[in-house]
DNA sequence: TCCCACTTTCTTTTT
DNA sequence: GAAAGTGGGA
């Protein structure tokens, strides 16, 4: 295809490999983009080149990305360099595009389009009502496992009978039972969990062939942004969408491949040119973030990997500083060094609040940072961790909303029925739960015939029956009233509010605000979406909108991180905590070689998220569970080349109050310093017990007078023993 | 049915 | 050390 309008942006901002991969917009197209190497700049480009030269329209362009956030940021980019209408282009998350999808034609597949999104709490809610009922015992096969096992299944795109047909063990056996009764309950709920967002258009496209070929006909261009984070039903439903065209443009770095432990398949990128024998490549290695310090020393850390393609990322920048690794005694200290170099960056280098990231491998360590942070009156914000949407006073009000939208959502309809507390307890709930399961009703509807359930008490009945009515009574409503009124009339109505106030304490205080919030973020959204905008597109904005996406990258604050949620991103200074082994990388990728690398990976995302300064710590000790383990230094640590490198140690100083940092000439510890008591076990070791059998040393724990291991044995799966009378023989 | 005190588990990471 | 789960008593 000749090039009808050769623009001139494409001269003036890109270089030549990427104007290379925007140019070639037939055919199927993979783009290796290192980080920082302007992956997402190539994406807007390629967008607006096709609109600029009339190739698509708007809606004929599918476009996936990771975040919500950067689906904005790309749809509004594209329109700077192409001004005009953008509406009809889908471009979004997966599951945000998919949502939309399977409310237009998910009628085919027996869901209606009010149908509920459930997170991970619901599911665990589910599950563990099912294990009940199928009494199967709890201790040994948690409803968190058994989920991760199904979400595995699901995303393999494996039924419940073919999860049956493959099971060996126990688990796999249990797994397979639970997973069809999970599947039957969430279709009787009307609801989807995130995985279903992504396997059920599948379903669809190959049931019915029709809606298939209109959505295929549709999208002419189809771009994917971190294609190496795709799991399988991704690539499969992606190849159904791009099965006509063929204009299919993926782009990724498989070194950042970082969600391997939710099924991403990172051969979905290294075999794109098998599956598209004609597809043509292009690599995109010059680096416009970091300096030369900080992507040397993530490079001399992930090529420790055997799973990857090489390359090397290059850059005109200068050198830079020396990566910096400084060792703290504790975790509070560890907060006083951030504070301190945030303090030194301030005076030497004209830094902003924003210019920081602190990042950490679990959501658990940003307390301590918080508080160190917040002592110091520093402004910052955490993104993740609790989610404003998880909070129970949040979900019980969420809860309401979603049974007016979708009645059968009985997982909901029984968080709500006796909350606040109006006398309908569990066993009343048990008796029409079973009687409605009797009778082939859905919980909503047994709940209006409650005078026929047997066994329930006067008391009870008049109860469920004024519930009842309030629940009609505000589905009349939500035909009259706007999203706003709804919601707020409703938690008058129920008191919330004033229970909160009653009760006083600064926790129900603190939820009460928590609500009212909930009611600005109605109003917010009403003004985002328009007043047509209904009850079930709220109820997905809430299920599907993260942190990240609602973070402010310019509010003038510090931002707290968790590794995973900084993909993507760049700051200027960067800190990277907790480099211990054990927590990054964490125990349980230690023993299994194909997790290492995966937390590998999660090291280099990391580092190369600074552009200028790059400070990595860790501590002599941590607490974690309440107790205080000691340490050894990450092994990612001793990977980076040490000409990179300025080692520093901190003294608790004798005067309080005072900290110093000094410039420690010894090499980098080894792990033989720091010889443990246990030096007879380590992680990873073979052990065999007497009763459970040959299994993996996964943890080691030092307790305060006794020392616990946490072994996962082959056939009874993980077993935490206390060392002195656990008769562990080595292997 | 509800509330309080006690025990247990939990820490990966996220759409 | 917190949060969630368990069990006994009112």
């Amino acid at each position: 295809m000749s090039i009808s309008v050769e623009q001139k942006w494409l001269h003036e901002e890109l270089n030549e490999a990427q104007r290379d991969a925007v140019l070639a917009s037939e055919g199927p197209v993979l783009i290796l983009a290192g980080a920082g190497s302007g992956k997402t700049r190539v994406l807007i480009y390629r967008i607006a080149y096709i609109l600029a030269n009339g190739l698509a329209e708007p809606r004929e362009i599918l476009a996936m990305t990771f975040t919500n956030k950067a689906a904005g940021e790309m749809r509004e980019r594209v329109s700077r360099i192409i001004p005009g209408q953008m509406s009809g282009m889908w471009i979004g998350t997966f599951h945000s595009l998919y949502a939309r999808l399977l409310r237009r034609e998910g009628e085919r597949l027996g869901y209606s389009a009010n149908f509920t999104i459930y997170d991970e709490n619901d599911q665990i809610a589910l599950l563990k009502s099912i294990c009940v009922e199928l009494k199967i015992p709890a201790q040994e096969f948690s409803p968190r496992r058994l989920l991760h096992q199904i979400s595995l299944a699901k995303n393999a795109l494996q039924s419940p009978e073919q999860a049956a047909a493959a099971a060996d063990t126990a688990l796999e056996q249990t797994v397979a039972r639970v997973y069809g009764v999970f599947q039957r309950r969430l279709r009787e709920a009307n609801a989807m969990d995130f995985d279903d967002l992504l396997i059920k258009p599948i379903e669809l496209f190959q049931q019915f062939p029709l809606v298939k070929e209109y959505y295929q006909d549709r999208f002419h261009y189809i771009l994917v942004d971190e294609y190496q984070d795709t799991n399988r039903a991704q690539y499969v439903s992606l190849n159904l969408f791009a099965g006509k065209h063929k204009n299919i443009c993926v782009v990724g770095d498989d070194d950042q491949s970082i969600y391997r432990w939710r099924g991403a398949e990172l051969r979905n990128i290294l075999d794109f040119s098998a599956d598209y024998p004609d597809c043509r490549k292009y690599r995109l290695e010059q680096n416009y973030r970091s300096v030369q310090n900080i992507l040397s020393a993530a490079h001399s850390v992930v090529v420790n990997n055997r799973q990857r393609h090489d390359k090397k990322l290059w850059t005109d920048k200068a050198d830079g500083d020396l990566v910096m690794i400084t060792e703290c005694s504790d975790e509070r200290e560890e907060g006083r060094l951030i504070l301190d170099r945030i303090s030194r960056e301030f005076r030497e280098n004209d830094r902003r609040f924003y210019d920081f990231a602190v990042l950490y491998r679990t959501n658990a360590q940003s307390r301590v940072l918080e508080e160190a942070l917040r002592a110091e009156g520093i402004p910052y914000v955490i993104v993740g961790g609790v989610k404003f949407y998880e909070r129970k006073e949040v979900k019980d009000v969420l809860a309401y909303l979603r049974v007016l939208c979708n009645p059968n959502d009985g997982l909901n309809l029984k968080r709500i029925i006796n909350t606040p507390v109006r006398g309908i307890g569990d066993a009343t709930v048990a008796k029409i739960e079973s009687w409605a399961r009797e009778h082939g009703l859905a919980l909503h509807q047994a709940l209006s015939r409650a005078a026929e359930v047997p066994g329930l008490g006067k008391r009870a009945v008049a109860s469920i029956n004024r519930f009842v009515s309030l629940l009609k009574k505000y589905q009349a409503l939500q035909s009259e009233l706007s999203l706003q009124e709804l919601s707020s009339t409703l938690i008058d109505e129920i008191g919330l509010l004033q229970q909160y106030k009653e009760e006083g304490t600064p926790e129900s205080l603190s939820r009460a605000d928590n609500v009212r919030e909930l009611l600005l973020a109605v109003a917010e959204f009403t003004a985002m979406a328009g007043p047509d905008a209904g009850l079930e597109h709220f109820l997905q904005h809430v299920s599907l909108t993260t942190d990240i996406d609602v973070w402010d990258d310019r509010s003038n604050a510090v931002t707290l991180m968790t590794l995973h949620s900084a993909k993507g991103l760049e700051f200027p200074v960067v800190f990277i905590t907790g480099l211990e082994e054990g927590l990054f990388p964490l125990s349980r990728s230690i023993i299994e070689p194909a997790s290492l690398e995966e937390e590998r990976r999660l090291f280099y995302v990391g580092a190369t998220r600074a552009q200028e300064k790059l400070y990595l710590s860790w501590t002599r000790t941590r607490r974690r569970y309440g107790e205080r383990p000691g340490n050894v230094i990450s092994r990612f640590l001793k990977e980076i080349d040490s000409r990179l490198v300025d080692y520093v140690t901190t003294h608790p100083s004798a005067m309080p109050g005072r900290r110093r940092a000094e410039p420690c000439d010894q090499d980098m510890p080894s792990y033989e310093d720091e010889s443990q008591e246990t030096a007879e076990f380590h992680i990873g070791m073979r052990v065999a017990h007497p009763t459970f059998g040959p299994g993996t040393v996964l943890k080691i724990q030092s307790g305060y007078s006794q020392l616990k291991l946490i072994v996962l044995f082959d056939s009874y799966g993980e077993k935490r023993l206390v060392l002195p009378y656990a008769k562990l023989q080595i292997l």
